[in-house]
RNA sequence: GCGCUUGUAGCUUAGUGGAUAGAGCGUUAGCCUCCGGAGCUAAAGGUCGCAGGUUCGAAUCCUGCCAAGCGCACCA
């Protein structure tokens, strides 16, 4: 439809151009919005705004021009000159009709465009270190990248859902250490938990699995265990020196097969609870990919080669350096240690260049906002490589906090207190906290109103489309009961009957679909989605307390189904895309997962 | 100290150069012989953090200041 009005448009420019009114070489952008208010039609544009400068005329001027010079359309009822000059189009009643036949036809790939030209993206999302549970600061990312996959997929690109595993280094280690350290109590020699390791009770549950498993195979005396070890900061220590000290214990005494028996108990049984969590929370993947493998293949070497051959990396203090500074990042980075080790960020590099070698057109990330160093760095990283940092896109996610009673929960992932993503889905269901996480935009911070979340009420904005998703479905139940089956065919052919206020408004409501869902896919914000399906469900809340759809005129009823049924389509298909339900029946006894 | 992000109604917020700044909650006043009242209708409530600047036009772009969050490792 923007397009005909935008050929409508173009068309008289051309011919007062010819007339010689406009200027020849004159090119204006035409561009529409669909307008935020009834009163000024249905798509509006500020061209004559725009050409009042060049053409050193009036706006309002300019605009009586264009429209004495428009042509007569079928879909056009009128066009009004509007407040400085804007032009307002006002569709036919008849077009405006129209969608609801569309909507029908389509069905749930109503409103899938091709935005994103088919280009072949992977999607990274969460990623959390498997050290433990994820908890519900994770759940925001998840629940965001989730959606925004969701969306990109039906806005024309090739999706590829990916979580990478960072089943490698200290962090794995002092995992494994701390683990081992649990084991080694529950056999009962004494020791002092570190300040550093893992404190959660998660831990212990694995050390047992470890000792169910392989006995006291594992059990070294305390005075072996802390040999040499550096004392820890609560005895006036250091405790990223007393964890090494465990750590090189740990592989030492347990020599490398045991070490890596620990080790895979322990990432095993985390990733795993990692994925059934995800799961549970209705997020999905193509692929997880593990760092490990970019270490054990040669990815790394050969990232770091391009960078050496193209010569961005230099020696310094025995530490090998990538010039990231030169790339517009604040500072060199670290990418292989004095001690030979690589850095994490020498892994970054060769996944990021594994990504692309593996055909991908785009790699977008998913960070939560405390990462936020990162994309200098990444960036950074791209360039070097000689890839187009316009293809790596990093969106960052703020935090959210829980709120309970009027008050902030407050949360200490350090000391291994904190609410698990799975607890709160348990608390407040998958419905209610993909829909939460999500509702902001996401570079907002965000209050989880837990006691809404949980109530059921027109409050909660989850319960309240879905109600008017479940209100519509049982519209058609109760008609068939009655014998009134739908007619879609009279339906169409009655659509002019639809004429009431609330109806034009849930008409307006129900077209405006597709450009909000290609806006939250171009500015990736699965909210703009979240509130469309809030303000689609009001609209039809009001139209459903201000006319009765079953009447027994059979053109009027099935006309007023026709509407309904697409405003259905849409509330189950949104829902769906952001990771709800829909459920057919809002009465908890016959459920409908939808 | 430096950097990134964010300041919009009492609260939570939408709005990435356009028209009278939209919603929800909360508050106040109304609506059930009617398909699910788990709903609806209406009212009140705003110096868009502050001060400059760019523009025909600024919540939006630029500069400075104030406030909040986060980040500034040969950690991950």
């Amino acid at each position: 439809m923007i397009k005909h009005l935008q050929e409508l448009l173009e068309k008289a420019v051309d011919d007062l151009q010819r007339k010689g009114i406009f200027p020849k070489d004159l090119e204006p952008q035409i561009f529409f919005e669909r307008t935020r208010n009834k009163d000024h039609g249905d798509f509006a544009t500020n061209m004559a705004l725009t050409l009042a400068k060049p053409l050193g005329k009036n706006p309002r001027e300019i605009a009586k021009l264009i429209v004495d010079e428009l042509i007569e359309s079928l879909h056009v009822a009128k066009v009004e000159i509007a407040g400085p000059g804007f032009l307002n189009f006002f569709l036919t009643e008849n077009c405006r009709r129209q969608i609801i036949k569309q909507v029908l036809k389509l069905g749930d790939t109503f409103g899938d465009n091709d935005f994103g030209n088919d280009k072949k993206i992977t999607v990274e999302y969460v990623s959390a270190n498997p050290t433990g549970p994820l908890h519900v600061g994770h759940g925001r990312g998840a629940a965001y990248g989730a959606s925004l996959a969701n969306i990109l997929e039906k806005c024309g690109y090739q999706v590829q859902r990916e979580y990478y595993v960072n089943d490698n280094g200290r962090q794995m280690d002092i995992l494994a250490s701390s683990v081992w350290l649990r084991y080694i109590e529950l056999c009962g020699e004494p020791i002092v938990f570190p300040d550093n390791g893992y404190q959660g009770d998660y831990i212990v549950d694995i050390a047992r699995k470890v000792r169910k498993k392989f006995g006291d195979k594992f059990l070294f005396k305390s005075l072996e265990v802390y040999e040499a070890v550096p004392a820890d900061e609560k005895d006036g220590g250091d405790k990223e020196l007393h964890i090494d000290g465990l750590v090189f214990n740990a592989k030492q005494l347990l020599g490398n097969e045991n070490y890596e028996n620990i080790f895979q108990i322990a990432l095993k049984d985390i990733l795993s609870g990692i994925k059934k969590d995800l799961e549970k929370f209705n997020v999905n993947y193509d692929s997880w990919f593990s760092e490990k493998q970019l270490h054990d293949g040669d990815t790394i070497d050969r990232a770091l080669e391009i960078l050496q051959d193209k010569g961005y990396l230099y020696k310094k203090d025995g530490a090998t350096w990538f010039m990231a500074s030169h790339f517009g990042d604040e500072k060199d980075r670290v990418v292989i240690r004095e001690n030979g080790q690589k850095t994490y960020f020498a892994s970054d590099i060769a996944y990021l260049l594994n990504k692309f070698e593996r055909g991908f057109e785009g790699a977008l990330y998913v960070f939560g906002a405390d990462h936020h160093g990162y994309i200098a760095r990444l960036k950074a990283a791209a360039k070097g490589l000689n890839l187009n940092p316009e293809d790596i896109e990093i969106v960052l996610t703020q935090f959210a906090n829980l709120v309970q009673d009027g008050k902030k929960i407050q949360m200490g992932t350090r000391s291994g207190q904190f609410v698990t993503l799975s607890q709160l889905v348990d608390d407040v269901g998958v419905d209610a906290a993909r829909f939460f996480y999500v509702m902001r935009s996401h570079d907002q911070h965000l209050d989880f109103d837990l006691d809404l979340a949980k109530s059921q009420s027109s409050d909660n904005p989850v319960f309240y489309i879905q109600y008017a998703h479940a209100r519509i479905c049982s519209i058609f139940q109760k008609l068939e009961q009655q014998a009134m089956q739908h007619n879609k065919e009279i339906g169409n052919a009655s659509l002019h009957l639809l004429n009431t206020d609330q109806e034009h408004d849930l008409l307006r409501s129900v077209a405006s679909y597709p450009e909000i869902f290609v806006a939250s896919a171009r500015t990736r914000s699965p909210h703009l989605l979240a509130n469309y399906l809030r303000e689609l469900a009001q609209n039809y809340h009001s139209y459903y307390n201000a006319h009765q759809v079953g009447v027994d005129d059979e053109n009027v009823r099935n006309a007023r189904l026709n509407l309904s049924k697409a405003t259905r389509i849409i509330l189950a298909n949104g829902l769906k895309l952001l990771g709800a339900s829909a459920p057919t029946s809002m009465f908890s006894d016959d459920q409908d997962g939808g």
